[in-house]
DNA sequence: ACGGAAGCGGAGGATGTGCATCCACTTCGT
DNA sequence: ACGAAGTGGATGCACATCCTCCGCTTCCGT
């Protein structure tokens, strides 16, 4: 990738520096279908710079999310170090649901069809056993509902960023709500209700979360 | 509206149903932005048709979810008859959830900035007050878990929508188990689980929803 | 300190998409 | 059978985005 054959000049490094961090900044926020115009504003550069250093779009968006979707496999991987079964899977799901939420460039990339395809085939293949083994273990425990399968998993993250979509300009929190009720949702049986992490949405924010589309 | 002034010619009318019809099929299936070329081809009809029926694209689609608004009036009213607490609160919350999940336009036209701003603004100052009651029947019942706030209610909806309208395709049930999930997060307490409506996604279910899109 | 290689910017060509118009022709109704 | 009402779809227009191209600038080794 970073190919040693020749060092690129100063400048030049500078300014790919600076479109890597304007295209990340700009697909976490607006998602990957900003223009190449806007990236290259955004870094400070001209289009052509742009096209200099990235063939075209995809490979930009490539080189941004190799590595977010390498964290995603790490992320799989960490939580089948955690003891206790419900937490391990808690663990898991919440740092899945974060990065989707937090990412809406990351959330369009998984659930596109030509983006990046293989490779996120690839990362799939290698946590879909991860998951089954988290899933059944808090099962075994008792903690997790009998009638939940792996693939409704991924499922409610999409559910759970598609609110955060909405109202991430205005109550960046507030899909952890979501969240919650979620996951009060999967438990076995429980006593009473665990507590909301995020308030609720006031009047206002809720009219300009369902009226400020682009 | 349906102006008295003078009667359509036969042929006439009849192209205006078939409008309507295709019209309301593609937005259902397809979002309100299918364009107007297809609405004219799903109709048998020349573009210019559509044109001469309805002045623009909005008048059309204003004409066709002016009833479907006036329906979830009506469905927040019933729901207000309802004796037990809690049955009338998943009734109304089911009924809408399954409304937006198998109607992708509407879904849309209830999310949009412009589209009929004015009209569904007004249909949701209709039915706050009655989701309001119906919450704190519920809530005082027992029934459903306090911290619940109105205006979670039609974030869940999102939620259950955005799942709805990925694996619509592929198993258009599916979203029923989410609304489940949710909704046995919404008890205050309880001692198992709410049977689930609808079986899982198999492995070729969840690829092709993962990664159908246009 | 200078010459050439590497890099730069951004106007503009190419392409695509969708709305809405227009008018020669067809169909309806009396 | 004749005029009014209706029709279709090619066409014009507007807009958006991708990516190329090339005259000019900046860097770096000698």
């Amino acid at each position: 990738m970073t190919s040693p054959a020749r060092p690129l000049r100063v400048d030049a490094e500078r300014n790919r520096r600076r479109i890597l961090a304007a295209a990340g900044e700009l697909f976490a926020e607006r998602g990957v279908d900003v223009s190449m115009d806007d990236i290259a504003t955004a870094a400070g550069v001209g289009v052509g710079t742009v096209y200099r250093r990235f063939p075209d779009r995809d490979a930009l968006i490539e080189a941004l999310f190799e590595e977010k979707l390498q964290r995603i496999a790490t992320l799989a991987a960490g939580a089948l170090e955690i003891e206790d079964p419900w937490d391990a899977f808690l663990a898991f799901f919440r740092a899945i649901a974060r990065m989707q939420a937090e990412d809406r460039g990351l959330k369009q990339v998984l659930l596109s069809a030509d983006r990046g395809r293989d490779r996120v085939a690839e990362v799939r293949n290698t946590i879909r056993p991860v998951a089954v083994r988290l899933l059944e273990r808090a099962k075994a425990a008792g903690a997790l509902r009998e009638d939940l399968d792996t693939f409704d998993l991924p499922m409610m993250h999409v559910a759970v960023s598609a609110v955060a979509e909405l109202t991430r300009d205005v109550a960046p929190a507030y899909w952890e709500r979501l969240l919650a009720i979620f996951l009060d949702g999967l438990a076995g049986s429980r006593a009473g209700t665990t507590p909301m992490p995020a308030p609720p949405l006031d009047l206002e924010q809720f009219t300009t979360a369902m009226s400020r589309r682009r």
